[in-house]
DNA sequence: AAACCGGGGCT
DNA sequence: AGCCCAGGTTT
């Protein structure tokens, strides 16, 4: 690996990258705060997340859950309703329990050092540098894939950025560029830079405020940089549900926390032997995710009276839900697209 | 250190 | 069809 601390150019980077985003910083509603609660929210939200995907979630939560303790008393039922539609339901179930952990291990108060914010649930060191950074004025660089790219780019650093080497080395490397007391900016600089110049495709190298220092622009190998080895694995899996149901009405039940979807509502995955044969192949969805390609077959079970649907839930352990009432919970993408579809 | 995790948008 | 995104947790 190269050493840049030899580099002489280092601090003027990060001094043109910050002079640039305060010429071009995106206005975004979360920017005109630094209330942690309000930047933790937001940078959980946008993880692995674009920001026009998740922005309309960023409002909806912090409208319903406007602090710590508004959202600590919330069921987590309703916590995963306002995540409907992001994926990582993890997040939302970590965003809840770090409340209960800032109400009793802080005393309602988010806590402002960088370990105690890396213990709460769901915050890695990205989130905590971030928020330690935007809310604290604490010197320390918010590694993201926006922070890799740009960098990579501009060192023309050929070693992978999915390896753990490359978090420690543009870690030290961020430490010698970020100007005296503006991390928080700097840090948000190289996401605008990274997500609005320095994209991940056609990059717009011509309003880069440091393409005279990058060696990739400069050598015409924009293109090769970031250099990233891992490959996704993607595996098919099929799976199986029943829509059991009696008029306006149908059955449901909560998935556990381990595998794909968590905690979130689903039809049975399976039935009684009797019923089966009363059970038709209704439709078959395929669903792709980052990692899975799912083929889900949906099977139909129409009974014939609502007192066989109660019977149904109660010796199978399933809840009755109402077609206008299934907006109140959060169910699979996929699920959902079936239930309004009915 | 590496594997795993949802969904949407873009090319 | 593949890649990317304001990464974190688990093994």
């Amino acid at each position: 690996m190269k050493n840049h601390k030899q580099n002489p150019h280092f601090i003027l980077i990060g001094n043109q990258i910050l002079k640039w985003y305060g010429q071009n910083a995106r206005e975004l509603p979360f920017r005109n705060t630094k209330n942690p609660y309000n930047i933790w929210i937001c940078e959980i939200i946008f993880q692995q997340t674009r920001i026009a995907q998740g922005m309309q979630h960023y409002e909806n939560f912090v409208a319903r859950f406007p602090d710590v303790k508004t959202l600590a008393n919330a069921h987590s039922d309703e916590v995963l309703l306002y995540w409907k539609g992001l994926g990582y339901y993890s997040r939302a179930l970590n965003i809840h329990k770090a409340s209960h952990q800032i109400m009793n291990d802080f005393g309602g108060v988010f806590p402002e050092k960088y370990e105690d914010i890396l213990y709460l649930k769901g915050i890695g060191k990205y989130t905590a540098a971030a928020v330690s950074s935007i809310c604290f004025g604490k010197q320390i660089p918010a590694i993201d894939g926006n922070f890799y790219r740009v960098l990579s780019r501009i060192y023309a650093d050929d070693f992978d950025i999915s390896s753990s080497q490359a978090y420690k080395y543009y870690e030290n490397l961020a430490l010698e560029m970020i100007p005296s007391n503006a991390a928080g900016d700097f840090n948000q600089a190289m996401m605008d830079l990274g997500s609005e110049v320095c994209k991940p495709r056609n990059p717009l190298c011509s309003e880069c405020p440091v393409q005279e220092n990058c060696i990739a622009f400069q050598t015409g190998k924009i293109s090769e940089f970031p250099v990233k080895t891992k490959k996704v694995k993607v595996e098919s899996l099929e799976l199986q549900y029943y829509f059991v149901g009696f008029q306006e009405e149908f059955l449901i039940k909560q998935r556990g926390d381990d595998f794909i979807w968590k905690k979130l509502f689903e039809f049975p995955t399976d039935i009684p032997d009797d019923f089966r044969e009363f059970s038709i192949n209704e439709k078959i969805v395929k669903h792709k995710l980052t990692h899975k390609n799912l083929v889900i077959n949906i099977n139909r079970v129409v009974l014939s009276s609502k007192s066989q649907l109660d019977k149904f839930a109660f010796d199978n352990g399933f809840s009755i839900i109402n077609k206008d009432n299934s907006q109140q919970k959060s169910f699979p993408k996929p699920l959902e697209n079936y239930i309004d579809g009915l």
